[in-house]
DNA sequence: ATAGGGTTAG
């Protein structure tokens, strides 16, 4: 081990009192051996021996010695950060590109505290930042979500003259978008006199990170329109996120395309982004092809492909996937777990499931999170062990949060509990993360129950606590163009056909049978009134446009941001037979998949 | 030496 005893004799790295003086041409050729000693490196101790000899020729003082030293350990794979730090303590004058290295080595080992306090220790030292020293500085407050410290650096960025060095400017961009202060990203992204294409992406993962899908794809059609736009990889990928989430299959399959024809490789993160949008979109059978083409996965390929079947109600196929995993030997994280277990609750598998709930923590070390307990009281709920699930949340080691009373609340809706609906309810009330819809089903369950003074004591409390009640929309994609549809809406503008239409649709669904079902109304108003709200729900709208610019047969796929009224639901079974059309309609949860008058969630959601 | 990417119950 001659690279520790180079540590041990700490004497090597005391300042000689008379440094060696090198002539001009010994220089150079030392710095060429110090250069080729270090790129020799590749491991640990290979560079502890480089280090012992450049120490041994009298040439560690140095400032290039000191600064390809320092970088070499602590930016390389093999390189260790403590180690790089330990030859830094012994420089007495460390220079702007030696604090550079360290901040940066300290980002890339995700140590971002310490990158900052190394900026800071710059600055008492007088040692002046360049415009390397501030982008890996910003990006370690986007990690860190430091808001504050963010833009007092971003101040220090004007001190000393760095505002117009494109990539600290992306990097602001990024550290902005990062911390949810678009605004910001935005401010320094119209100031740039040039963008680069990394500029464009930054500004489109800004309104990502903040769910912003739809602001996403206008930004990227202005990108492309301003002429700025080079297909590249992470661009797209921020791309079909946003597809994925407005249920644009259409422009998916565009991006598709376009990283076809433009990467002739596509990576990991590429093929699992691709394979989410499909699932997602409604493309099942796309997204799974893929998938079994893929020569290397990982946890999130998996992740995506577990729940993205649970998603579509295939429950059985879903835990397939989990035990190729495990076949494959990769370790399942808490986020699979999610899945899996969800899994279990959409294919009614309630033993598989209390069995991967103890399997995760006995044989993968995983505490179960809310989400993992959620989906333990969906399982059960949905097979009707009501009794079971409330006892199960009252075992619960951590606070049940809204979900999990909800999910328990939905079950009995189901399963026509009113007893355990009523303390579920009663949970959610006195929570504050309490919705519409909670009082909905409630009072729905009152109804059936013909309990009516409950029903308008419900309804007064709605009234008196006037909460706000989230707008639904619901999104169609028709001409590669995402149409948004809010209820009772009069903002689109080809609105007057679309109402033409449900007028027109209204006379062909009575003689199949369809009458409008207003118990889900909860407007204080007259039974007529009633119906005509029914008739503007986000989800008809849409299905009436998508109706009037698709040829016949087309597949209709929507995307909402609520789940689906049960008037809405037996509306698009019939409209499913009408007009011979397959619904694919993908609400807040799952997926109903509509055809001849039947949904693939059986009626049960 | 500098920037930008994918998954999470109901």
């Amino acid at each position: 081990m001659a690279g520790t005893s180079v540590l041990q004799q700490t004497n090597f790295f005391s300042p000689p009192a008379d440094p060696p003086q090198f002539s001009e041409l010994n220089l150079r050729l030392k710095e060429q051996q110090c250069l080729s000693l270090l790129k020799r490196c590749k491991n640990l101790e290979d560079f502890k021996q480089a280090h012992a000899q450049i120490v041994k020729w009298g040439f560690f003082w140095n400032s290039f010695s000191a600064s390809n030293l320092v970088a070499a350990c602590a930016l390389s794979d093999w390189g260790s950060l403590d180690y790089a730090c330990s030859i830094f303590q012994q420089f007495h004058d460390p220079g702007t590109f030696e604090f550079n290295t360290m901040i940066r080595a300290h980002v890339k080992d995700m140590n971002f505290q310490d990158a900052l306090v190394f900026y800071y220790e710059m600055l008492e030292r007088g040692v002046e930042p360049d415009n390397f020293t501030y982008p890996a500085l910003f990006k370690a407050c986007a990690w860190l979500k430091a808001k504050e410290e963010g833009m007092q650096i971003h101040g220090h960025v004007f001190k000393f003259g760095f505002e117009s060095d494109l990539y600290v400017q992306n990097s602001l961009i990024n550290m902005y978008g990062k911390c949810g202060e678009i605004q910001h990203s935005c401010a320094v992204f119209e100031q740039m006199d040039e963008k680069s294409v990394a500029s464009w992406s930054a500004i489109i993962a800004a309104n990502a990170s903040l769910g912003m899908w739809y602001e996403c794809l206008m930004v990227f059609g202005n990108m492309s329109s301003e002429g700025c736009w080079r297909p590249e990889e992470s661009t797209l990928v921020t791309l079909l996120s946003a597809c994925t989430h407005l249920g644009a299959l259409d422009l998916g399959k565009c991006t598709h395309g376009a990283l076809l024809r433009n990467i002739s490789e596509l990576n990991v993160i590429v093929q699992t982004s691709l394979i989410d949008m499909y699932v997602k979109c409604g493309y099942l059978e796309k997204g799974l092809s893929l998938f079994k083409k893929m020569t290397k996965r990982n946890q999130m390929s998996y992740t995506v492909m577990i729940s993205g079947l649970a998603m579509q109600g295939h429950g059985e196929e879903a835990l397939g996937i989990y035990s190729m995993m495990l076949e494959e030997g990769l370790d399942p994280d808490d986020v699979v777990y999610v899945g899996v277990l969800s899994s279990c609750s959409h294919a009614g598998l309630v033993d598989e499931g209390f069995n991967c709930f103890d399997r995760m923590k006995s044989e993968h070390g995983i505490e179960p999170t809310a989400q993992h307990y959620g989906c333990m009281v969906d399982l059960m709920g949905k097979a009707g062990m009501i009794n079971e699930a409330l006892e199960f949340i009252n075992s619960m080691p951590i606070k049940p949060n809204d979900v999990v009373w909800r999910s328990l609340l939905s079950a009995c809706r189901v399963h026509c509990n009113l007893e355990i609906g009523e303390i579920a309810a009663k949970h959610l009330f006195e929570s504050n993360s309490q919705k519409a819809g909670d009082y909905v089903i409630l009072s729905n369950m009152y109804a059936r129950a013909e309990k009516w003074v409950e029903v308008a004591k419900i309804r007064t409390e709605m009234a008196r606590k006037g909460f706000n009640q989230v707008p639904g929309f619901s999104l169609v994609e028709v001409g590669r163009r995402i149409h948004k549809f809010v209820s009772q809406d009069t903002s689109h503008p080809r609105c007057g056909s679309v109402y033409e239409m449900i007028h027109q649709m209204e006379w062909q669904l009575k003689f199949e049978g369809y009458s409008p079902d207003t118990s889900q109304v909860l407007l204080d108003v007259d039974e007529e009134e009633k119906r005509q709200r029914l008739k503007g729900h986000s989800q008809k709208l849409a299905i009436a446009f998508a109706l009037i610019h698709t040829s016949k047969g087309t597949p209709i796929r929507i995307a909402r941001n609520l789940r689906m009224c049960s008037d809405c639901h037996t509306y698009t079974k019939l409209v499913s037979i009408i007009y011979e059309r397959e619904i694919t309609v993908r609400d807040r949860n799952q997926f109903h998949h509509f055809k001849n008058g039947t949904c693939s969630c059986r009626d049960y959601w």
